[in-house]
DNA sequence: GTATATGCAAAGGTTTTGCACAGCC
DNA sequence: GGCTGTGCAAAACCTTTGCATATAC
């Protein structure tokens, strides 16, 4: 708790280096997705932020997203359900996806990297392997699949 | 052009047996999508199906699609502008995506099996690599960043 | 003739935008 | 006080759906 309160207060701090004010609802906003463990969606984002804060309108909720991704403390990931937000430390997070059962599932960073520098062999494309999911089937929908 | 030809009768023979009426419209949806080269946006689908054909509607080229993708047809993968459909055949096209200047270049068959047999041995997860682009930055684009 | 497909219009959901007002610095 | 951020409302997209009509078989 110490310690993710110390973070929020980075980020501010980060924020305001650059200018930016440091509204109620910026901090509510912040606070909320640096509680977030991996990604959440900015719908599903809003309706928390709002429980802690009635009110808050989902514009400034998309807008404070796109700032926090030029600030370079977000990223997004595109997944079966959409876009979603996740801080940029969590990166790393390759996502698998089953199209089957909706499991989910989580590279490795060895993994990751040992995929990022075999695509690098394809004319040296640096892949960012954290910004789309990879969709497919999970060992056990295989084998009810294959059955 | 006779090839083609060919192909969308093959399609439209498919849907046949499945019970399922050749319409004029279907005939124009599918004649479209087979002659287009990788993937087509339902919205540009929908557009160049007006051009031949005024007046049908964008609700039919979805249901179209659906019916198409349900027939084993056609897949869809998500792109960074959205989802887009191609002609199952056309899979094995990994799709790579330069973030920075929207460069797109496609995986060898081989490329992308070696990336596939990696991401098995994580707990048996059998990858579409299809379904979803690889964003990243192309080669020229990785100099101007580093520079 | 009958079941299915289409067009139309409306609804649904997400994201963006213009604008007046509020409030941070 | 001035400029930035917010809420609100509307618009912009994209996609889905209900329903009456048209039409393939």
């Amino acid at each position: 708790m110490i310690a993710r309160d110390a973070y929020v207060d980075d980020v501010i701090e980060i924020l305001r280096r650059r200018g930016l004010r440091m509204t109620p609802q910026r901090r509510a906003i912040v606070a909320e997705i640096m509680r977030t463990q991996g990604h959440i969606s900015p719908t599903a984002l809003t309706r928390k932020v709002q429980e802690a804060m009635p009110g808050v309108n989902a514009s400034t909720v998309y807008r404070t997203l796109a700032l926090l991704e030029e600030a370079g403390i977000l990223a997004h990931a595109h997944l079966e359900s959409g876009a979603e937000y996740h801080r940029v430390e969590e990166a790393g997070h390759v996502h698998l996806s089953c199209s089957r059962c909706g499991a989910e599932d989580d590279l490795s960073l060895e993994e990751a990297a040992a995929l990022s520098q075999l695509i690098e062999q394809h004319r040296g494309f640096l892949p960012d392997l954290t910004h789309f999911a990879i969709s497919g089937l999970c060992a056990d929908c295989r084998r009810h699949v294959e059955a």
